[in-house]
DNA sequence: CGCACGTTGTTGACGCATCAAGTTCGGCTG
DNA sequence: CAGCCGAACTTGATGCGTCAACAACGTGCG
């Protein structure tokens, strides 16, 4: 569990120019209907807080793989869309993320292994969410 | 994956001044004979390369945790020796990090799951040491 | 006997995450 | 309709991890 994450995101960075969350990002947004999503569902759908979510799209958009616009007439909301570079860079950047996934856990993995894993995934989530069920939350003490 | 070490990392961070990290080192110091362990030695069990290790090490040093003492004709070797600070301070810690696992991981899952977990845990840990055996790798191309 | 090399650690610079504070809206309430 | 509150972001400071360079110490080879 400590070196999955760290193995990954180390052989990610050395055959991609991306980080394993912004290949998460620029992913999520590729699979949107405009290529385009809110800020904070982004930040819903990558398990991470706004403020994260914010500084690394604000990278992002920096390197013109992506765009801000704010939404006029709808409060403070802003939404991110992915640009032709970006959307080139995640499709260039997919193969090797999907390789590396198999051969450090898919593939070494029987089925009912996985099947398990997926079940545990699941219950382990209830648990951290059952009392926390927000991220980056307000101070409310 | 992605959320247990954060999740778990946040909640020792609330619950006590040690880092998940922090805590594994002080913990596995204590449980040595002298309470002392060479600082290679040291970086292979908590699966942290010499250089995280050393300026963690830094870091609880100062904070007066642990000292360091060079071992005399002995190559470069240095020895790390937890402190009575030290050891009060993972003997205070102890039952928190114990009650966060068991509350997120442990109890939310069957026993034959935890068994799969473990033999997953394995599996995949060979896949990333196969063709990569070794942390911080001096720089050979 | 000298020096080149491998081992073992340490250090500094840099990048990313986190936390707390600030900002900008809309909506509700009196 | 005025002020207040909460939602949705952004920003800046701080701290940790990583990488590359360096430092210190044996050892073996020529």
């Amino acid at each position: 569990m400590i070196s999955l994450p760290a193995a990954l995101d180390a052989r990610m960075q050395r055959e991609t120019p991306l980080t394993f969350f912004e290949y998460m990002v620029l992913s999520v947004l590729s699979e949107q209907p405009e290529r385009t999503l809110q800020m904070s569902e982004l930040a819903t759908r990558t398990s991470a807080s706004l403020s994260r979510l914010s500084h690394v799209v604000g990278r992002l958009e920096k390197r013109c793989l992506l765009e801000r616009a704010r939404v006029p007439g709808a409060g403070r909301r802003t939404v991110a869309t992915l640009t032709e570079a970006g959307y080139r860079e995640v499709v260039a950047a997919a193969p090797g993320h999907v390789a590396a996934v198999r051969e450090y856990l898919i593939d070494v993995l029987e089925p009912h292994e996985l099947a398990t894993l997926r079940r545990i995934g699941i219950a382990v989530d209830a648990a951290i969410n059952r009392r926390r069920p927000d991220v980056d939350p307000p101070r409310t003490s």
